[in-house]
DNA sequence: ATTTTCGGCGCGGAAAAACCGCGCTTGTGA
DNA sequence: TCACAAGCGCGGTTTTTCCGCGCCGAAAAT
C-alpha cells in the first residue's frame, strides 16, 4: 500500500488490514528501520513541470577509456536530466533514462554529453519515447 | 527536499528555507493539490526483498498485430516484474524495465511473455543491468 | 498620489497522527 | 510443563498537521 501511496495516516492501513494503528506504526517503522523501505519520496508529476519527454539513449564506449568510468559516472549522477542509468551487457554499453522539455533541450543535453565526454562516447543511439506505459519504481513484494 | 526525502515534518524545510512551519506546509499542501507533487510513495530496497536483477528488455512488434497493443499493454501492466515500460522510436518497438529475483526468474518472465503474447512479439533482445548507475525518478524542478 | 485588493506571511490554538510503555496472549523450544 | 520471546491492543503523551486570525507589502484601481 505505502509504494502507491504513503500519505495516508496508520489508521487507514490498520483497517484494511485488521489491525491496531499502533500494531501498524510499529511493522512500519521496523521496514524503515530494517531498510526495507529505503525512504519515502514525493513523486512530481512530469507534465506539471514540462518535463513530457522522456528518452533512452544507448551509450557505445571508446574501449581505450575504460578506466574513465568512474568520472563519468559522477558526471551522469549530477546531470539533473538523467533519472537513470544502467551499465549493461549487449553492443551498447550504458543506459540512461532522460527526462527533458523538448527536442531542442535533449539536444542541448547530448551536445553537452558529446562535447564533455567526447573521448568517451563512441557513439549513441536515441530510443524516443512516443508513450510511457508503465512508470516505476514499484516492485511486488509477494511471494 | 520531498524528492530525495517527505518523511520530515514541516518544521525542518521551515528551517532549511527560513520560513514560518506553517506556511512551507500551506505550500506543500498546494503543490499536491495542484497536482505538482503526484503522490508521496514509500521506496522498497530491491536488495531488502532480493529483486537486484534489472533487465532492460526491447521488444520488436509482428507488424500484423498492431491492433493488438491496447490488450498488451494492460499485460504489462499487471506484471508484476515490469517496473516502466516505454513505446518508442527505433529499430524496436517497446522497451521494458524489469526487476527480477536472478535469471532463472527472468527466464520465467520471458517464457511467461513469449508464451502468452506469442502473436505480437516478433523478437527481444535482453540488457541486463550490470550495474544500477543511477535509479529514480527524480526531476530537477529549476530554472 | 492615495486607496483598495489580494496573496501570502507568522502566530497560536485545535485536531489529528505518531510514539511509547504496559499488560496480555500465543506460539516455540528447553 | 514451563519459561521466553515476539507481537498484539489499549491508553496517555508528544509531535505534527491543520486552520482561522490579523498583518504586511506589492500591484491594481481610483
Amino acid at each position: 500500500m505505502l509504494q502507491e501511496n504513503a500519505d495516508i495516516p496508520g489508521k487507514v492501513i490498520a483497517d484494511a488490514v485488521n489491525l491496531s494503528t499502533s500494531a501498524v506504526e510499529r511493522r512500519i517503522g521496523k521496514l524503515k528501520q530494517d531498510g526495507i523501505i529505503e525512504k519515502i519520496v514525493a513523486v512530481v508529476s512530469p507534465k506539471a513541470i514540462d518535463r513530457t519527454l522522456s528518452v533512452l539513449v544507448e551509450l557505445e564506449i571508446q574501449n581505450e577509456h575504460r578506466h574513465a568510468l568512474e568520472q563519468f559516472q559522477r558526471w551522469l549522477d549530477h546531470a539533473p536530466e538523467v533519472q537513470s542509468c544502467w551499465y549493461v551487457t549487449g553492443d551498447m554499453d550504458y543506459v540512461l533514462l532522460v527526462a527533458v522539455r523538448n527536442l531542442e533541450e535533449y539536444n542541448a543535453f547530448i551536445e553537452r554529453l558529446m562535447g564533455e565526454q567526447q573521448a568517451l562516447v563512441r557513439k549513441y543511439k536515441s530510443l524516443i519515447a512516443l508513450k510511457t506505459v508503465k512508470h516505476g519504481l514499484g516492485l511486488s513484494v509477494l511471494e
